[in-house]
DNA sequence: TAGATTGTTAATCGATTAACAATC
DNA sequence: TAGATTGTTAATCGATTAACAATC
């Protein structure tokens, strides 16, 4: 019916579109207008009514969108409208902390399944979850439907924890070692290297450190 | 010289491109190609070239780029051939992740301060940095000619956050709240927020759960 | 009715890719 | 010299934005 292909630009932009609805939903309001979605995201407003109608007509000419339904309507774009489970290897200080914040999570996500290497680690318990051998990953994986993976691994094991995700069948990956992993076309990877995003932020800084005062503009 | 602007997106390939070529470079690979680092990164090589050739001309006709060489000038184009100090506040799971992280990283940046709003956590040490009250951040910022910020506290406190960053001088802030940040147009912001990766990765699943199996395509 | 705001088309803008002369 | 690979221009592709008729 909507041969339309959908730009990945568009997909990402849905998560913050229902950050800013969750938030409005949550001190009561009823109605949002692109305009104001626009402000709060810095996005132009034409470019989010166009995102929200590749989707179907969730809004009213003159009134804007109810925030409500929308809320229902990303969440149903997203598959968040059924619960989702996500297994986790690397139990390190990371791996620790994204179990605490995905758990919290209302959004139909929720981790299920920790996983390491390590000895000493294996065992222990974070958020009632036991820390289970990356051996039994597979088994896991599918025993608890699990279609989302998360590494939180040292770059250099990254890819054969991949590898095993892939055997036991997961969907999707949410890789935050820094490195390129490789995996067959229909297994989706995202990247959530915060180093890429820190090394990049240094570009923009004024000149040549600040020891030196910059000269003023006017 | 160059007036050239230089998009966002060459600037955010810079750090992937080091990423290999330290690799290669503790591999003792002495020269690579525009080829190959295509093939390891999953990017069109032209693209690479071009990216590379904004800022100068690094490679060799016939031969290819000098690893060495090319670390080398992407630091510098990076500002990161000089030491770069960040602060964190936030000294939760999460933070302290970082914390741990960052310090292993040797292109030149390193978190010199940690910072939490919680009694209980100030004071305590984290990588042998003592974590301080949010009051002595300015303080601390200029002393220590702190340039880069990291963001890890709750959403809501996130804004308030940014602007003491802003007050204390900062130029640059890496936020790992999920919430858009208001700050004046000359300071720099870029997001880590892995719950849009996540959310947006559900996106791409395969329809309707896994339960049905999928009608196979031959 | 008048004001507001959507959904959508057309125009603009920017980024990626192909192609190739230059040259190691 | 022959093969390889850069730097760069031109072509293509895709994403953003402006504008406006439809309509609540």
């Amino acid at each position: 019916m909507k041969p339309v292909k959908i730009s990945e630009a568009v997909v990402r932009r849905l998560p913050l579109y229902l950050q800013v609805l969750n938030d409005l939903h949550k001190r009561d309001v009823q109605t949002v207008s692109s305009q104001e979605l626009g402000n709060k995201l810095d996005l132009n407003p034409a470019q989010i009514r166009k995102d929200l109608a590749y989707f179907g007509d969730f809004g009213r000419k003159g009134i804007g969108y109810d925030v409500t339904y929308l809320i229902e309507k990303i969440r149903q774009i997203l598959k968040l409208d059924q619960p989702l489970f996500v297994a986790l290897v690397g139990a390190g200080n990371l791996g620790r902390a994204l179990s605490n914040y995905t758990t919290y999570l209302k959004d139909n996500m929720k981790i299920t399944a920790i996983f390491d290497a390590n000895p000493s680690i294996i065992g222990t318990q974070i958020n009632s979850l036991t820390v289970q051998p990356i051996d039994a990953l597979k088994e896991t994986v599918i025993a608890l439907n699990i279609r989302i993976g998360i590494i939180t691994v040292p770059a250099v094991e990254a890819q054969s924890v991949a590898d095993r995700f892939v055997e036991a069948g997961i969907e999707g990956i949410l890789n935050f070692a820094p490195t390129v992993l490789r995996v067959p076309d229909d297994i989706r990877i995202h990247y959530a290297d915060f180093t890429t995003e820190l090394l990049s932020l240094a570009y923009y800084l004024d000149k040549e450190g600040n020891e030196e005062n910059e000269p003023a503009m006017d």
